[in-house]
DNA sequence: CCTTGCCAACTGGTCCAACCAGTTGCTACC
DNA sequence: GGTAGCAACTGGTTGGACCAGTTGGCAAGG
């Protein structure tokens, strides 16, 4: 059995970023004092203000000397790493997220294709004869129905390559802020994910139209494999704000 | 005089960052351990420890109990807030923040055309009424050659209920953390911004194509309206990377 | 009565000192 | 020579104390 020794200062700050981001507590609202936070935990007090440091870095709290610690609206001073930390099981934040990166993988890879060196090339390539692979195996093994983490991550790495030749590092960061965390919803990723993964012939394309420096049709096949993404994802309705 | 009292902790963590951000340490270096930095800066453990947090919370490092604090690739593990502790006077980093926002901003105003609510249209008219007020008031007083923060403001808020339009969160996020901390680069921000703010004919089709939902002509739009900034920022170089 | 000023009781900010709990590497024993 | 174990690191946690701002009520003055 993994002990996975959480610190205290991890526990208070999942317990009150939690509570801020469900909306327990409202934006305005003063969180309890630190000396409080510290009995109420039954942690010292340290701890506690390492717990709020941390809440402070994310944007969600407001900490002035003397005065109380209040709640700020996350939604209008968090930044996109919060993205992750909402509550998972809401499937308009899963929208959002899929909405916002098809968005970018199409700036992407339409940049990729205009600015990608001999070197990214070559990656390119070999990425995506190892995400061939992984697809012949996993139909080969699971079927067409249920791709597994590793064709996935074979498909991470891919657009890795592609972001990186953008040679953008606002892309590079807000991919990042997508992704991070998502190996918690890896297993759910995968199903909404399921036709964008299996369709090798838009894959194909999109590598094809970046090694041929061709942006519009590198544009035209990102637009396309999000488009599977965004169809399983309640393509009718919008997304919860 | 403002005192501008800075705790401790953010002392420290300002300069660890920059160390990081500026490649001063390298990713796979260990950073000193707590007590050393405690006694080179002068200042308790606990404040270094805080200090430390929130590096850990920004991922530019990486703490392991009982061994050493690693500096992580900020450039695999940091978020999208990471962009705007970038060295501000590096240009590429502003024209790849800009063409993050130009990839946005056309989704952005797409979207809202096929979602804003009544409501949302009366504050789109609203602001935009107050944006081309600010702007006339702008090129009577300072002429048309530098609009004034003002202007700027005016413009933000216009955006802002676009991005609030669009219902999706992520994209709300997201341009939070492109704005955040602006304000201390706003100056240099008028100029680039300067031939977007001042194209009203633009900006009231943008509008005009949101309030009549025409998602197609409110995306040109935007477009358009991005276009100028960023051939503002050297538009035949790629950013660096 | 109302205004004004001060002080006490909060709040967060910082420090000291100690100890617990992992990791690492050298050393001394087998 | 190999290995068990001890020491000397590392971060994690605690307690207590004090400094420094903010706030609000209470009392003296108008």
């Amino acid at each position: 059995m993994p002990d996975a020794r959480v610190p205290v200062s991890t526990v208070v700050y999942d317990a009150l970023r939690a509570d801020i981001l469900s909306g327990r507590v409202r934006p305005g609202d003063g969180i309890p004092s630190e000396r409080t936070l510290s009995e109420r935990f039954e942690v010292n007090r340290h701890a506690v203000r390492e717990a709020v440091k941390r809440l402070q870095q994310a944007g969600l709290v407001q900490v002035s000397h003397g005065g109380a610690t209040r709640v700020l609206d996350w939604r209008r001073t968090g930044g996109l790493e919060l993205l992750v930390d909402l509550p998972p099981e809401d499937v308009g934040v899963a929208r959002a997220a899929y909405e916002l990166r098809a968005c970018i993988a199409a700036d992407v890879a339409a940049r990729a294709a205009a600015r990608a060196t001999d070197e990214d090339r070559a990656s390119l390539a070999a990425r995506a004869a190892a995400f061939a692979a992984a697809r012949e195996h996993c139909v080969a093994t699971d079927g067409p129905v249920s791709p597994g983490p590793a064709l996935l991550d074979a498909y991470r790495e891919l657009w890795d390559v592609l972001v990186d030749a953008t040679g953008n590092i606002a892309y590079r960061l807000a991919y990042n802020s997508l992704l991070h965390g998502e190996d918690a919803v890896t297993a759910v990723a995968v199903i909404y994910l399921r036709d964008e993964l299996l369709d090798a012939e838009t894959t194909d394309a999109l590598v094809a139209a970046v090694l041929d420096s061709d942006a519009d049709a590198a544009r035209a096949a990102a637009a396309t494999l999000t488009a599977h993404t965004l169809t399983a994802l309640s393509p009718t309705e919008a997304p919860s704000r």
